[in-house]
DNA sequence: TGACAAAATTGGAACGTTCCAATTAATGTT
DNA sequence: AACATTAATTGGAACGTTCCAATTTTGTCA
């Protein structure tokens, strides 16, 4: 064993037997007989052969590479940490494994890590693009044959495949509530105009108003960036206007979190004074206090689905894309004022 | 460009010159002119070329495949994404770049996934171990000469290096802090005793009580899974012993958070009735209401610091490991009851 | 200008695997 | 027993790169 791995050779010569069979042992053809098989099984055993995938997939000329590239902007958060999980758990029973990096919500770095991973001869790619991503920047690869998947945000005009959360209708299910229970003065805390989901999801507010005969001003809408941080400052601008507000729903619920921090620096308490309604479900939703009334997409199955799309796509050669939306739904807990009993609260979850 | 992705050999022909000297550009050589620099380069960006590292690999006799594998035990724990997140950093400037994984605290999976990260070449591996991981498990890559960096948690007996907190301190300073407050019945919530991390960090409360002549109470010891509803489950042991304790120190926390739930279910606010403390200082802990006081070991540094480790073994060829342990310091916040003002908090944080 | 050193370039061979066509072994049929 | 079939096995060649030794080009100086 010691220096150098063995390699195909030894185990031939140490089974008696041509590198051929090994190698076809190794792909588990029912043309070789039981007991080679068994010989060279042996001996992979007793060499500690192992594999090299990296030689494979370079004789190959599909270039099956059994990798999985997957970007997300941020892992951080853990929604998108539960996005990865989800990938993974479907990707690695497939018999990939995951390249997984975060872009830190920058362009540039994701572009180094596409080439990066394009080097590394990725069979696929999973990703979660950064503010700012071109359709340029995933045509080569769409152009080379590499199956792509963009999640949670898209990207115009790129011809791939799409797995987004429903968001006009989550947000519109929020808005509804809200009015439900008598708030009229509902502002849109937190993202920029410029990305498609925050336009999506102000689509889903309007109408919900809109439906409901409430006037729509645009002084309750305040952009700021998707996080907590980012809550906080969007909090203290809606509060400063002539009208108050006296509920928002968020662009997500990492905005919803800084929008009740921002709260309680008031001395107002999120829930009995100001409804608070956030986007994502995390899994900080749940334990927070209050416990944070939100729109769930349940991220670690929306990886689950991305990883299926994918494996679908590269499984059968077809390069155009799908685009699939995934149902969404409210939650409801503390965080709007309407306590529930328990027993309730339970049901909806 | 259209189908299969041109190789070395049509970029030689494109810029008339020979696969040798393409080559030698990629790797940045000095030995090649200006211009003919200049005429490479120029055919690589018209071919869309792209370098194929797996070739590259399997010829370069020492397989420096630029490729790290992190295997984690729990992704969707803040602690570890932000232990990633510092590893990935660090790996991917040296340019390398990481397959992560979660082994979900299964040590067959997280074997299976040391088999495919081998097969893949990597040029080493940062482990966050399973509970039950052998030191039988890690020995076949130190054996073929792969350095192994083993982070946060130790394996016995494995001879490779390590990365760990300061355990023992740290749930000194913790138990220091509450004696100093006053306590006397402090309890041990969380983890179980067969794993190391466990021993460290009881060591710790051990040493504390003994220099200020607390009796030691095994009673006041209570195992539990090390999660959030492990801390649940402890909580409710605790307070149900004849003589109660009036404050926690907490494997880590995820219970710590438990803790904090199974007290207000029995109506006791944590902080004002009871104390509680920490291990990690997970994001969420500076957020949480009360905020957790809990002992700060800075995941993110300490991925940064993994990941230094590793690249220097990778880089010089010195087989045998060392052992690090990153100091620790408590962070006073909210949960025990001993309200700073908030300029305080500030100058501890 | 010729000789010589230094600089720049180049053609194979090799890395460990899979594929193909070809060979050899085993089985069945009359 | 001789043949036809089918089942098992096997030697190259190839994948795209790097390395080595060898060759060609360029530059310098007497």
């Amino acid at each position: 064993m010691g220096e150098g791995r063995s390699t195909v050779i030894d185990i031939a010569r140490a089974a008696g037997v041509s590198k051929s069979t090994v190698s076809l042992v190794l792909q588990g053809s029912s043309a070789v007989k039981e007991d080679t098989r068994a010989k060279v099984q042996a001996a992979i055993r007793d060499l500690g052969y192992i594999y090299n995938r990296g030689a494979a997939t370079l004789r190959q000329a599909n270039s099956k590479s059994r990798i999985v590239g997957v970007i997300v902007n941020d892992l951080t958060n853990s929604f998108f940490a539960e996005l990865a999980v989800g990938i993974d758990m479907v990707i690695q029973s497939a018999g990939y494994v995951q390249f997984l990096s975060s872009s830190a919500e920058n362009p540039d770095r994701q572009l180094e890590l596409i080439v990066s991973m394009r080097e590394h001869g990725i069979s696929g790619l999973i990703i979660c693009p950064a503010r700012g991503t071109q359709a340029a920047d995933l045509k080569p690869l769409a152009a080379s044959g590499i199956p792509v998947v963009v999640a949670v945000r898209n990207v115009p005009g790129a011809k791939v495949s799409t797995l987004m959360s429903d968001n006009q209708a989550g947000i519109r299910q929020a808005t509804d509530y809200l009015i439900g229970l008598g708030h009229r003065r509902i502002a849109f805390l937190g993202g920029f105009a410029d990305t498609a989901v925050f336009g999506e999801r102000i689509a889903g507010y309007r109408t919900a108003l809109e439906a409901h005969g409430v006037a729509f001003d645009l002084a309750l809408v305040v952009s700021s960036p998707p996080s907590r941080a980012g809550g906080v400052e969007a909090i203290g601008r809606a509060l400063s206007i002539t009208e108050r507000p006296t509920a928002a729903v968020c662009l997500n619920d990492a905005v919803a979190f800084g929008v009740c921090d921002g709260l309680r620096a008031r001395k107002l308490e999120p829930g009995p004074d100001f409804a608070v309604i956030g986007f994502d479900d995390v899994i900080e939703a749940r334990a927070a206090v209050p416990a944070l009334t939100t729109v769930s997409v349940d991220p670690q199955g929306m990886g689950r689905r991305a990883a299926n799309l994918l494996l679908k796509q590269i499984n059968s050669n077809n390069p155009d894309g799908e685009a699939v939306i995934t149902s969404v739904r409210l939650v409801v807990r503390d965080s709007c004022g309407a306590r529930l009993t328990h027993r309730q609260q339970e049901l909806t979850i």
